[in-house]
RNA sequence: GGGGGCGUGGAGUAGCGGUCAUCUCGCAAUCCUGUCACGAUUGAGAUCGCGGGUUCGAAUCCCGUCGCCCCCG
């Protein structure tokens, strides 16, 4: 069994899951590297915040830099230099955030290329197939995203649509190492989740997904949705929340069966100055709440000449080392250093977020 | 001593007779959830150096004055 469950608290779940590049402990956070890179920070910047893994995209790496170069390489982690497990999406979220441009059937998705407007095919077995070619620990099945507020017709459409592709992606998988997950849609209809969540468990695969939320849909919504469809997925498998969340909602969707998270929140919110510093360190679940940490938006004045760090109980290097007011003149400067040093505080403060939550289960 | 130029939100500026004075930066707030993202949106802030005059109407024209700058002696 390469996922083992070692205590529970509830619905929440501490276990171990084994992957061809190494095993991990759940519940994690997967910091994303679209492109093949987690922005700002090298790979042993990674390993030493302890990062277990990874996550990348197989449409962006299609577009750029293409197949031939990935190959050529010897696979991404050779390509990008991280030792670590990989998981990749299938290039279903492209296609429903690119909307404008996509054209979708039963056989597959037919997209522009934002990078340069040129027409690409995606099915889910080239998905697949291509996600082996990168030499991914996890594989993503292509799946039928859609916006929270479409018609329910659209809704059990994407729902069917994405059981059967989800259904042809694990025919058409080759590797026997790669792992590979199929995903549950529905949007926030009850009897859509569950009807999604029954028709994907018939599927043989080495966990599941929870997709189509976190995106715009209300906050009871999200946590409803998720409940409902952890209920319904099998135990001994683990359980992957697409695309989430923020920190309390981390909590919040652990609590409810989730075991992996991947999000751009602490990076991209990073670039952007706005930095989560800890209020209180919690020992239990039930003692996070909404209030153990605070969103600072070190671009601000208050911080010109303030010489403490971002994070007094921060172990990062950034707290470690830099005042807020470096921080805060590196942005205001526009230096490349202020966006290396935000994400590796926002990376370290979500990976110790994981390890208190890990900790209390 | 003579001549000329400029004084407009925190900074730099546009406008040079006619609605609520322009833009850039800065400042502030909000947003970002399987990253087209060092991004996006919004807001505050100026009695246009000061005094007087011309005019229906002046940041814009005239006079004086103060400040800064340049050129010639």
């Amino acid at each position: 069994m390469s996922f083992t469950i070692h205590t529970t608290r509830g619905l929440a779940r501490r276990g171990t899951l084994k992957t061809s590049h190494g095993k991990i402990e759940t519940p994690f956070f997967m910091a994303v590297a679209t492109k093949g890179s987690v922005k700002a920070v090298t790979p042993s910047e990674l390993h030493e915040l302890g990062t277990q893994i990874v996550l990348s995209n197989t449409y962006h790496l299609v577009l750029r830099p293409g197949m031939s170069v990935i190959r050529k390489a010897g696979g991404l982690h050779r390509f990008m230099k991280w030792d670590g497990p990989i998981l990749t999406d299938s290039g279903g979220y492209q296609v429903f955030s690119l909307a404008k441009f996509r054209k979708i059937t039963d056989r597959g998705v037919v997209f522009r290329s934002h990078v340069d407007g040129s027409r690409h095919e995606l099915t889910p077995e080239s998905s697949i197939h291509i996600q082996e070619a990168i030499g991914s620990d996890i594989m993503m099945v292509l799946d039928d995203v859609r916006a929270h507020d479409v018609p329910r017709s659209v809704v059990r459409e994407a729902v069917e649509r994405t059981t059967a592709w989800a259904a042809r992606s694990v025919k058409a998988k080759r590797s026997r190492t790669a792992k590979v997950f199929s995903i549950v849609q529905g949007g926030i209809h009850r009897d859509m989740r569950q009807t999604s969540a029954k028709q994907i468990t018939k599927i043989a695969c080495d966990g599941y997904a929870i997709g189509g939320l976190a995106v715009g849909e209300t906050e009871k919504d999200m946590y409803a949705m998720t409940k409902l469809t952890t209920a319904l997925l099998p135990k001994n498998k683990p359980r992957y929340f697409m695309g989430g969340a923020r920190p309390y909602q981390i909590v919040e969707l652990v609590k409810r069966g989730v075991d992996m998270f991947d999000c751009v929140i602490p990076t991209r919110n990073a670039r952007h100055g706005k930095l989560y510093v800890w209020k209180k360190k919690p020992h239990t679940l039930s003692a996070f709440g909404r209030t153990f940490f605070a969103e600072m938006n070190i671009r601000s004045a208050t911080y010109a000449k303030d010489m403490r760090p971002v994070d007094a109980s921060c172990a990062c290097m950034t707290c470690t080392t830099f005042s807020r007011a470096y921080l805060r003149h590196l942005f205001a400067a526009e230096e490349p250093l202020a966006l290396r040093l935000a994400t590796i505080h926002n990376l370290a403060f979500y990976l110790e977020l994981m390890s208190r939550i890990q900790k209390s289960i």
